[in-house]
DNA sequence: AAGATTGTTGCTTA
DNA sequence: TTAAGCAACAATCT
């Protein structure tokens, strides 16, 4: 499940490869997926020079020329790899037979490639199993309003201590609940959620206007501390998440919480507990997060 | 074999 | 009016 780790380390893998190159075919293989005809893929991206790609939240945001704007969201499947015709994946390792394992369903394309775009250089393939992932279109009136709707990104210069602490003033709403909407603070998931919990002992049932201002400077410093070390690694994997060269994260050693149900916290050795909260599993410690 | 899995949306409830 | 809560979605795994 990529969450802001495994997005931003995907974008740095494909815009090291990718920038500047032009766009020379699209395959819509999947409609409910993709959105939009094989028509309009065409009309719009062929002949297109990618500029850049950002990220918004868990969302990528390709840019190419003449204001051409591709988002591409994974959700919970999702998964983009970028293969060069001399046979090598993005990130420089030799193409091989073991390499083609890596992305889902085996070797590319196959019966869970949703979307191809044939870059000059290699190809960009873009695959799902669960179809909630998506991409599409989107001109310059629309990115600014889609970009609104994202709260604080918590790697930015706007990630400051006063900001985030006016996210809990009057919330009614758990801790973990709050944490999650992305229209307050952009590219946290289940995951890095309850790491983040975990690292600050707050349990994640309490109410967000509850916690004392030494907790929400904990809980801050925490955010920014669990998703560069993340990013460090290189992502976690769970079940489906490889990197833009097909490879696993490295942070899935580092969890403390998350999907440890039943085992012995690392400080206190109490049971790790799970629990449904805010329609999500949620792991903590019952003894240190209070 | 039913229930769990999660990111986001859109509807309902408070 | 605004926010909180929750079902729904999709497909696979346990």
């Amino acid at each position: 499940m990529p969450e802001l780790p495994e997005v931003e380390t995907i974008r740095r893998d494909l815009e090291k490869f990718l920038l500047s190159k032009k766009v020379k075919a699209v395959e819509v293989r999947d409609a409910k997926v993709v959105i939009g005809s094989q028509k309009k893929w065409n009309e719009v991206l062929i002949s297109r020079n990618l500029k850049e790609i950002q990220r918004k939240g868990k969302l990528l945001i390709f840019v190419f020329t003449k204001d051409i704007y591709l988002f591409i969201h994974l959700k919970m499947t999702g998964q983009l790899i970028y293969q060069e015709k001399n046979r090598l994946i993005a990130g420089g390792h030799p193409f091989s037979e073991k390499s083609e394992e890596k992305a889902i369903g085996g070797s590319l394309p196959n019966k869970f490639t949703r979307l191809i775009i044939t870059f000059s250089g290699g190809k960009l393939f873009f695959n799902d199993i669960r179809r909630f992932a998506y991409a599409k279109l989107i001109d310059k009136s629309d990115l600014k309003k889609i970009k609104e709707k994202f709260g604080i990104e918590p790697l930015s210069s706007d990630f400051k201590l006063k900001s985030f602490q006016s996210l809990f003033k009057d919330r009614n709403t758990s801790v973990k609940a709050l944490l999650l909407n992305q229209a307050l603070i952009a590219g946290l998931g289940n995951i890095y959620v309850d790491e983040s919990l975990y690292l600050s002992a707050i349990d994640p049932r309490r109410r967000a206007k509850d916690l004392s201002e030494n907790e929400q400077k904990k809980l801050f410093l925490n955010i920014s501390k669990v998703l560069k070390k993340a990013i460090s690694k290189r992502g976690t994997t769970f079940s489906n998440y490889t990197d833009g060269r097909g490879n696993k994260g490295n942070f899935s050693s580092e969890l403390k919480v998350y999907g440890k149900k039943g085992e012995k916290c690392e400080i206190c050795g109490e049971i790790i507990e799970k629990i449904k909260l805010a329609g999500r599993g949620t792991h903590f410690c019952p003894k240190c997060q209070k």
